[in-house]
DNA sequence: CTTACCCTGGCACTGAATGCCACAACCAGG
DNA sequence: CCTGGTTGTGGCATTCAGTGCCAGGGTAAG
């Protein structure tokens, strides 16, 4: 095993730091290679692409969490949430790159879709994981809307802490953020699809003449699941 | 006004048909240029990128969206709902070019993350206007769960489509899980639903007891949609 | 007709990204 | 010690996406 010249740490915090002050398209990769001391080549080889380069050590969180749930068999809804709580724990532990970085993402549209798809590779993750501990094929509607609100919040949370990091209440905020999503993905992941033979019933609904359908539909829902 | 050599529509048929012939990466620009008859320059200044060429026709799409939100000052949550259900018409309505599409994205990382960004797109909008028309400066939590849940939801019918476009009863599962959804909302929004006057009708709906939401959500769906 | 505008195409250039090859460091087992 | 396999590294050449610049041509307004 040849040890790596640099740590992935180091390489990041050098990218970020030259973007920052030349401004990322200004930045070539032979400037970073020589900010870092490693060749051109090995850094296209260790780390795919510029943009790659910035979200690197987030690349390694994305492994570290999902190994986390791998090993997390049971209360799959908790797991989602303490996965969750990692991830943000990695952007709050290092606020040397993710603040910086941050403000790069807002300014470059480029950067903010790489960030976005690496939010979107959690919420595939999380949909994946409560899919097989739901015992389904495929990732269900409901799992996958428990999911989406997971990382909604999540990123509702980051966001506002990204703005302003000396916020000494962040894991509060974060904590009554994902304690509102539980409350909500409780009822959605637990009754809902089993069918179970039995009596029919009878609705009655009393709505207004050129009600919106989807508006209909939805008191249906809420009466239906009220009688449940 | 110079009138464009092709339409966008035409542009991105010729790439995607190239992209599946030969691999979205063997097509070089040249090619489509020559395919379509335009200039490798004009290309370039019109889409972009490769990438966004792909995804040309969604992008007026998402204008299309944003003005007809803009267009919508009343009842927040059903003109979202009715706001994805364009989304989802572009895609069900362009078979030709959103199913091949479909594959390409899911082959390449690169072209999944543009589409995630997409649809990132879409839920910020949502957020922005569900946040606009509850009277905040910045969406809340709630609403960016549920600008989350609603795109959640139309990915999930979706994809399901994509995998097999001949699937007769698409409408009736779009409308289903949006009707799920914004069953889960009305509790999260605050003053969005102001019961309007005006006469009353009646519903009966007779069903087996046990019965999945879903389905009882379509038939009554159809149900209203006879009366109408 | 003339002016302004805008879409277009050609050309040259930068730089990201990849394939290929050689080299150096480490780790077996003989 | 050395020998072969593995793995991270650097140099080099090449392809091609993407951009800036400029020139032509067609359209609408004055």
């Amino acid at each position: 095993m040849v040890p790596t010249r640099v740590s992935t740490r180091e390489a990041v915090l050098a990218a970020v730091r030259l973007f920052t002050a030349e401004g990322f398209d200004s930045t070539t990769m032979d400037g970073i290679a020589e900010a870092t001391g490693v060749s051109r080549r090995s850094l296209f080889r260790r780390f795919g692409s510029k943009e790659d380069l910035l979200f690197a050590e987030h690349d390694e969180l994305f492994e570290t969490v999902v190994r986390y749930m791998e090993a997390s068999p049971e209360r799959p809804m908790a797991t989602v949430v303490a996965a969750a709580r990692l991830v943000f724990q990695g952007y709050v532990r290092d606020p040397e790159i993710t603040v910086p970085r941050y403000r790069l993402v807002r300014a470059h549209p480029r950067l903010r879709d790489r960030e976005v798809a690496m939010t979107a590779r959690y919420q595939a993750a999380f949909s994946r994981y409560l899919s097989q501990h739901a015992g389904g094929d495929r990732p269900s509607l409901e799992v996958e809307v428990v999911a989406a609100a997971v990382i909604a919040a999540h990123n509702h949370v980051l966001r506002g802490w990204l703005r302003g990091p000396e916020d000494g209440r962040v894991w509060e905020r974060f904590d009554g953020a994902m304690a509102r999503v539980a409350g909500l993905a409780a009822p959605l992941l637990d009754g809902d699809d089993v069918p179970e033979a039995g009596p029919e019933r009878v609705l009655v609904a009393v709505y207004p003449r050129g009600i919106a359908t989807s508006d209909l539909l939805r008191r249906v829902s809420d009466a239906v699941a009220r009688d449940d």
